[in-house]
DNA sequence: TTCCCTGCAAAGCATTTGCACTTTT
DNA sequence: AAAAGTGCAAATGCTTTGCAGGGAA
């Protein structure tokens, strides 16, 4: 994949991309953080570039969660939505399928095509809920 | 409004307030220059602690679109999602009605109160899709 | 040799903070 | 006088850029 385009596979690369997988969710600081339990030396300069590599080659996706950070996750397979509460901050995940009607809806009436994987719904949790 | 909390209606806030409704989506940023269009001297500063201020109070929200500054739009009356296009970086809104069914949805199985006035939908616009 | 990658340091932005000065009550 | 608000400059935090050295094709 990396071949294809005169890239190289480096072990930075490598373990930047299984960090992706291992968290799930991760910001660059945490992919940073992750690797550098493994392997002394990695750069966060390579860890940015690297993400943003890796997007490019569709390996992984980035949403926008909150405030500030952009968070990475495997991109493929398990495609979902993100729920994110805003009072304690945990992100639930979900099945991209719910939005499928209102896409389909926004690609008819307004030739939007909505990028189902990189949805997040910003909210209250059940837990917070409760104890409001 | 502000008074209730011994706070004060100063030229800066009224006009920070003004601005966000004219502009409808305004970073902080944007705030800025547009007070400033109007008056010199209006500090970045308190243009900051001004919308934080007037989230608290309820009268404007933010949402994240796409990267980086966050976006403020005058509350209540006119809810609306957004949807970004990541090829141009238009924002259209869009009538929150269209996500209810899934919010009933998530609150029924998952007990998620999504806060519909503050979603982002991202993806490609038609203009940009006819122009790939 | 050429091209790709990485690390390091510096630069860039957006946002926040500390502090002194001004304004309102 | 006390409390609140503002501007300015500095600090912070995250991300990007420029450049030199190292390594694979």
């Amino acid at each position: 994949m990396l071949r294809e385009r005169g890239l190289r596979l480096t072990p930075q690369r490598q373990l930047i991309l299984e960090a992706v997988h291992e968290l799930g969710h991760a910001t660059p600081e945490t992919v940073h953080n992750a690797v550098r339990e493994r392997v002394a030396g990695v750069n966060i300069t390579t860890v940015y570039r690297t993400l943003e590599l890796l997007e490019e080659l569709g390996l992984v996706n980035h949403t926008h969660l909150s405030h500030g950070s952009p968070t990475y996750h495997p991109a493929g397979e398990d495609q979902h939505v993100h729920l994110v509460c805003r009072s304690c901050g945990s992100i639930e995940e979900m099945d991209p399928a719910v939005l499928l009607p209102v896409c389909d809806r926004l690609r008819d009436e307004r030739s939007f095509r909505v990028d189902v994987g990189h949805v997040s719904l910003f909210g209250v949790c059940g837990k917070c809920k409760e104890s409001e």
